[in-house]
DNA sequence: GCCTCAGATGCAAATGATTTGCAAAACCAG
DNA sequence: CTGGTTTTGCAAATCATTTGCATCTGAGGC
């Protein structure tokens, strides 16, 4: 279980056909804010408020109302995934294609800094916890907080 | 790892006592709407959202807005944690008296009820995050979701 | 290339959770 | 029981998110 700095990284355009393709299989439309949205979540590979991919794109290319739309779409369409890290609003992250793992977080309470917890145990707990309470279908969301480096003081 | 059902339990008044102690010791004082809130969350031990536990004081008990104050006095006094379950807002349940370890949820994602799942296997994570990321004072959030056997339909 | 029309967008305004300002009311130490 | 600090209630401000609606636009069909 070794954290990795959720840094920038590759920025392959081959989520582009992917979008296209999808969008085009429920008759949405490409449309210039959505690309914009999806390009500006490559080049930041890391969980982003609605105002901040708001902010990423300039005012001008598309309104705020619009970010939160395309953003849900997205979501539906499992281009993207949302977190909560409980203040501020949620935030979201691109999916990589062909990504059925997810991960975890873990957040700086002071600044907010977030690395990337690859691996995850709680699978066989999911198994362990439907067959003990009688839920199907269960899932879980889990994220670590604590102090960097930068603000341990 | 067995989740149990988190019914009404016990009311022992034990906590009376301590709330007052502890509200001394912070030059705070002990009002009608703080014991009220207090009384209200010990005889309904599960994740409460605001709206709820004010429902439950009757609006003539006191304001809206004094369950918010009181709540957040209580939790900067360790008497009283938040949860987010991502909808709806947050919601509180108060921490047993010598309680020092904390548990997790099971929540249906369709009707919203609450299982608790009392032990906790993320602590010696934390201990291997800190290592391996040089956080410190780290701790986690973890819920699962998932279909209560009244909603698999 | 042009038309048409469902789907998308912008803007204003509604909603819902939470916070803040301030004057009046409630504790409690002395 | 009185003074002075803490709390409360009420109104209004904030913040994130959603909704209504008139207008605009991408994409398939001509």
């Amino acid at each position: 279980m070794k954290p990795r700095a959720s840094g920038c990284c590759h920025a392959h355009d081959a989520e582009l056909p992917d979008l296209t393709e999808k969008l085009r299989r429920n008759s949405r439309k490409i449309t210039g804010p959505r690309q914009a949205i999806l390009a500006a979540m490559r080049n930041h590979p890391r969980p982003l408020l609605i105002k901040e991919i708001h902010g990423l794109l300039g005012k001008r290319d598309c309104d705020l109302v619009t970010v939160y739309r395309s953003i849900d779409l997205l979501r539906r369409m499992g281009m993207v995934r949302r977190i909560e890290f409980g203040k501020g609003g949620s935030r979201y992250e691109l999916i990589p294609e062909g990504d059925s793992e997810h991960h975890h977080h873990l957040v700086c309470e002071a600044c907010g800094r977030v690395l990337q917890i690859d691996e995850c145990l709680l699978l066989d707990a999911e198994r362990i916890i439907e067959k003990a309470s009688g839920f199907r279908a269960v899932t879980h969301r889990l994220e670590f907080f604590g102090l960097c480096p930068d603000c341990q003081g």
